[in-house]
DNA sequence: TGTTGTCAGTTGTCTTACAACATTAAGGAG
DNA sequence: CTCCTTAATGTTGTAAGACAACTGACAACA
């Protein structure tokens, strides 16, 4: 049990958040009036630079917009907002039972192996360092729908393979070893399952897959986990706003 | 002639810029400490608050993060920006002008017809409305590398269809009828191109393509275009960050 | 009729002050 | 000497007030 009874984030993060929660609840719509910053600070009993600092916030996620003189408006881009972009990071677990699909999740294989050119300059790992190379398939009502593999550093565990359990989330397990992942930089693509894969496992009918590459950083910006996410095509889309 | 002499920024995004370029500049690494609110009014010789106001910014970015009473530090995730994010809203012949494509335009039909429901929906049709549907393949080198499919309202452009030249930016076509698109919400999957359009357009070897659905906006927030861009999985990936 | 001046409303910026939190060093108790 | 307490200092969080700059509307004027 740790929450507070009290919001700990700064006054700034709860404004912006509550005057968003406004815009949506007023039903304002793109274009329309907000209140000005003198009532503003009345109604929520706060300062000026405060207000600001939060109203500031909201424009740089073009949520509202600025005219000098004139007063904030309700820009466009807010009601192009997507409940669950692709640029949100989260567990490749996590995203799949959100899209509904409850997997079980299968090891196909889990070696320590000298890493390739790309896995080394990705991961930034010394002349020498190897990799333990897990290759995992996700199965949803005995359909296969996601092949990874990832690349996590030797050094980040240090355990003997197996006496690790695979089978459950990467991050949580990373989390154990003080390298949770908090973010990563991605490159998406569409391609077809690598040959050898669809031997090996009979996977012949996948089709098109989404290939999610990324290389993940823990919070201290230190790479621990580079990906490859085969996404089939047929059970997955991810949304994002553009602008 | 309307460039302006001075500025024209406000303050505060003009210092959120400078600072940005005063991590990298300096070559700051995640962790390290940034000058304290004190220095950074002198050095750039500004008030406290509209400090504060880019350094929120910065940190609503994860570029920078606060510690109450002990300073604000570099972000993991300063490292992690990527140059060109499939976040940022642009052309499709921007876009694949920024890969190196130099492509050629090829109008495969245009026609007005009554619309489906996905796109008289996306499109906030009113009943009986029709619209512009484009239909193009952009090719690099004699190579398709590209399909897309783009719905417009019939009320936007209300030329007689051959009076139009539609082999340019249809972005720029829309500017010139006040309906440029400025932000859009976006799917992304994996698919094959579908059977009817391999069969027409002799695409049989195009392979897996990344389906980009997508609805543009203009700046009042109205959609103006529906877009389905099939780029040909083997020359195109698209990059992002995850946080 | 058209231009200019004035005023109120709104956002942009600055100054000053104090509160809250973190770190460090000094001092005292054992 | 070691450990704890306490105070001092540095840093960010929040507040209040003031003035500048911009917009829009209307009155005054030529």
């Amino acid at each position: 049990m740790d929450e507070p009874l009290r919001d700990t984030r700064t006054l700034v993060i709860q404004l912006r958040d509550r005057i968003a929660d406004l815009i949506r609840d007023e039903g304002l719509n793109p274009g329309d009036k907000l209140p000005t910053e003198a009532q503003l600070t009345q109604r929520f009993k706060i300062s000026r630079p405060a207000l600001r600092e939060a109203l500031k916030l909201l424009e740089q996620d073009s949520i509202i917009y600025v005219e000098h003189g004139r007063g904030r408006f309700v820009s466009a881009m807010s009601a192009v907002q997507v409940d669950r972009p692709i640029t949100v990071f989260e567990s490749v677990t996590d995203m799949a039972r959100h899209y509904g699909y409850a997997t079980a999740n299968k090891v196909l294989s889990v070696a320590e192996e000298a890493p390739d050119a790309t896995t080394a300059e990705q991961l930034r790992l010394q002349p020498g360092e190897r990799v333990i190379r897990l290759e995992r398939l996700r199965l949803h009502k005995d359909e296969p729908i996601l092949y990874c593999v990832d690349f996590i550093p030797r050094s980040i565990i240090p355990l003997r393979l197996y006496d690790v359990d695979w089978t459950g989330s990467l991050l949580d397990l990373l989390d154990q070893h003080r390298s949770r992942p908090r973010m990563s930089a991605a490159i998406v693509s569409a391609v077809m399952l690598p040959d050898d894969v669809v031997e090996r496992n009979d996977l012949r009918d996948f089709g098109p897959a989404l290939l999610i590459r990324e290389t993940c950083f823990n919070a201290a910006g230190l790479p621990v986990v580079y990906a490859l996410d085969y996404h089939r095509g047929s059970h997955f889309s991810f949304s994002l706003a553009r602008k």
